[in-house]
DNA sequence: AAACATTTTTAGTTTTGCCTAAAAATATAA
DNA sequence: TTATATTTTTAGGCAAAACTAAAAATGTTT
């Protein structure tokens, strides 16, 4: 399997889960930043090799054997993640870059020992599951911050953006994951939130609510 | 700079070692497990980049520029081996490709964070200087065990040859980096020796004490 | 120094992964 | 439902990195 193999994998596995149809050739071509006509190509080579259907103008979908294979790279890149945070100390907004290149080192005992080495973690820094050895996904309880009511006490378990901007600007608002964050009120004309987070008052707009994912207390 | 410019950069640095001329395509070729009409054009066109100096039939030699990328590839790979055993628990003799493959990940920030976390060693688990972020490499007081005096006591530092097949040799007979080593007596015929090996009798052929590197009392 | 052998380079292909431009299929609108 | 717009695929090309086979240069013998 090479390089760009294993991304466009991961790629179409990131835009199926929550999609139960097709996946474009446009919507793959926007993810990789690439062009439609190029997706094509590799499209009919992973179904070759029996990692997607495929049928034209229909868009593609993993198999089994495809989705195998993306939910590995996905683990090797959240477990690269965890390792660069708890170990080496970078931030959460600095290991994206690096895990990608990390995801396609090709060694079951390198991933197996790193997982061991870390104490088994079940989330990446930014709050998403960590796939077992067998690919296993613990799913946890979530939900938008947006989309919680008022006056319930939550806290604070991922984030649905993990851009760099979005992550430097909860650093500077001290929002990290376990914060603990309350919902005061919600304007009605912008749905912006007034929030105590760790007991400091806060106030947010929807499009921040609608990227941080809390669960109840 | 690319994958494969880079395996070239370094397998023209591990030839250069002890060898003042310029390397042959020949050598090269043979090193990569390639063709030498490939290494032409490889060498070419890191010739184009200012890499190394070649001159039509006449060999190639590492500039200055290319010796500072070579040097830190080998940082990157002796890093990620120490990695491997000190942290994942990996024998000295699994650690060969995985490393291979990890001296390519580029982040400066990963590598510095790294020698930083691994308490910046300066051997990796075959007894190899690693270069520190500045490239300079600290040099070993070291010899072949072959060319070492009657009971003389050494103790093992490092190995030539880094096969799996002579390191679990050593590991079968318990010689490993640290292990204190007598010379008792060398057969006239053979050249082959009986050594003590931490107190143990050892009797080893010319070959094994060709590869072992080891440094007086 | 000429003849032969070896090494190195050149020339021309192949494969992979991407591209552009044009054609074909599908989706949308009048 | 036909016309128009959009999406997707095909066709043909390009660059990187490898290869084979042939030509050129260098080395080695006699």
């Amino acid at each position: 399997m090479t390089y760009s193999e294993e991304n466009y994998l991961k790629v179409i596995y990131h835009l199926s889960t929550g999609n139960s149809k097709g996946i474009t050739t446009n919507a793959i071509a926007n993810e990789m930043e690439s062009k439609p006509s190029s997706v094509t190509d590799m499209v009919k080579k992973l179904a070759e090799k029996e990692l997607v259907a495929y049928k034209k103008y229909q868009g593609v979908s993993l198999t089994e054997k495809g989705r195998q294979h993306a939910v590995m790279i996905v683990r090797k890149h959240r477990l690269w993640e965890v390792f660069l945070v708890d170990k080496l100390d970078f931030s959460w907004d600095e290991v994206h870059d690096v895990a990608e290149q990390l995801e396609h080192i090709k060694s079951e005992k390198l991933i197996d020992k790193l997982d061991e080495f870390l104490d088994f973690p079940t989330e990446d820094p930014h709050g998403d599951p960590i796939p077992d050895r067998n690919g296993k996904i613990a799913k946890m309880e979530k939900q938008l911050l947006s989309e919680t009511s008022l006056n319930t006490k939550v806290i604070c378990v991922g984030v649905k953006d993990s851009s760099s901007s979005f992550l430097q600007y909860l650093d500077k608002q001290q929002i990290a994951l376990g914060s603990a964050i309350e919902i005061v009120s919600r304007e009605h004309f912008d749905q912006s939130l007034s929030l105590k987070v760790n007991d400091k008052p806060l106030s947010v707009s929807n499009k921040i609510a609608a990227n941080l994912f809390v669960k109840p207390l």
